[in-house]
DNA sequence: CATGTTTCCTGACAGC
DNA sequence: TGCTGTCAGGAAACAT
């Protein structure tokens, strides 16, 4: 049995940011607003998708310089200079745009005569003559400021690993003791910042582990294999997502990368691609999770 | 503390 | 055609 032609594959399963889309979304800002300055700022009033009261924003964007855009964890990460009087940057003073896109958010490029989407909360004008507009039909976005005072300082910090970056014993620390199940540990942000429902499913596939075994309980082989496979499915998205990063945040808000190839996520009962067994979809912590009952201990 | 459950929100889609 | 109901999900709030 075979999955019918345009079908599963082809369903909607777009605008979810994971890990791979913040990060494609960030190298794509990064490359068209970098060091662009930010002149004035629009915020929506409503129920706010702000962290931070929206004076704050107000007042930490405007006038900043953005010196780079970079993802850390699900986070895109605006980092901020204030240019003084002579043009040269001011040292004491730094800060940071904090931009969560929840799963519906996105931060769009538009000339100002671009008619403003629906569920525009924010609007950046920059020097350039261009806009930085953030939109998010379904508010689980988020914006927040954060305020550099000493060079000491970090900034904005992941709670939890940064995945691409964690060593297989990381892993083996991160999880042992946890009855929870694989699953739930793995979107657990506060272990690991970036894994979302996709990406967990494909990653447990690939490691041959079932979402719902107790964390603890995983062999060190297991658990060897898991890290591997997180680390592969991520990257393998990147790049796939990397080949069609200027289109995702072009002014017409077209999203444009090409998707990983989902084996087991949204594919229940048709057929396993490697033993042909149908895939079975359960509820995990409220989250649907998909995995092959054959290929999957 | 660890873990499970509910809530937020709107668009897409199925079914009548 | 148009209405209604269900589902999707990140993360915080709340409950156990």
């Amino acid at each position: 049995m075979r999955a019918p032609a345009g079908g599963p594959c082809c369903r909607k399963l777009e605008g979810m940011p994971e890990l791979p889309e913040v990060e494609t979304i960030a190298r794509g800002l990064n490359r068209r607003v970098a060091g662009d300055v930010i002149e004035y700022v629009w915020l929506g009033e409503k129920p706010e998708p702000f962290k931070s009261p929206a004076k704050e924003i107000a007042s930490m964007l405007e006038r900043a310089r953005i010196a780079t855009v970079r993802r850390v964890g699900k986070h895109i990460v605006f980092d901020l200079e204030y240019p003084n009087r002579n043009g040269r940057k001011s040292s004491r003073k730094r800060g940071q745009w904090i931009v969560h896109l929840g799963m519906t958010g996105r931060l769009l490029i538009a000339s100002p005569e671009v008619e403003m989407a629906k569920h525009t909360h924010a609007v950046l004008k920059l020097a350039s003559g261009r806009e930085l507009r953030f939109v998010d039909p379904r508010r689980f976005g988020r914006l927040a400021v954060v305020r550099i005072e000493s060079r000491s300082v970090a900034g904005f910090v992941a709670p939890g690993d940064e995945p691409l970056d964690s060593k297989i014993d990381r892993f083996f620390t991160l999880f042992r003791g946890r009855k929870t199940p694989i699953k739930s540990a793995l979107l657990n942000q506060k272990l690991l910042s970036g894994v979302g429902n996709i990406y967990a499913d494909e990653s447990l596939f690939r490691a041959g582990v079932r979402p719902r075994r107790r964390a603890a309980l995983l062999k060190r082989a297991e658990l060897w294999k898991l890290h591997s496979a997180v680390q592969e499915v991520l990257l393998e998205a990147i790049k796939l997502g990397g080949s069609s990063v200027s289109d995702y945040v072009d002014a017409e808000g077209r999203e444009g990368f090409f998707q990983l190839q989902h084996r087991v996520y949204g594919r229940e009962g048709e057929p396993c691609l490697v033993c042909g067994a149908s895939i079975k979809r359960v509820i995990i912590a409220g989250r649907s999770s998909h995995y092959c009952p054959h290929c999957q201990k």
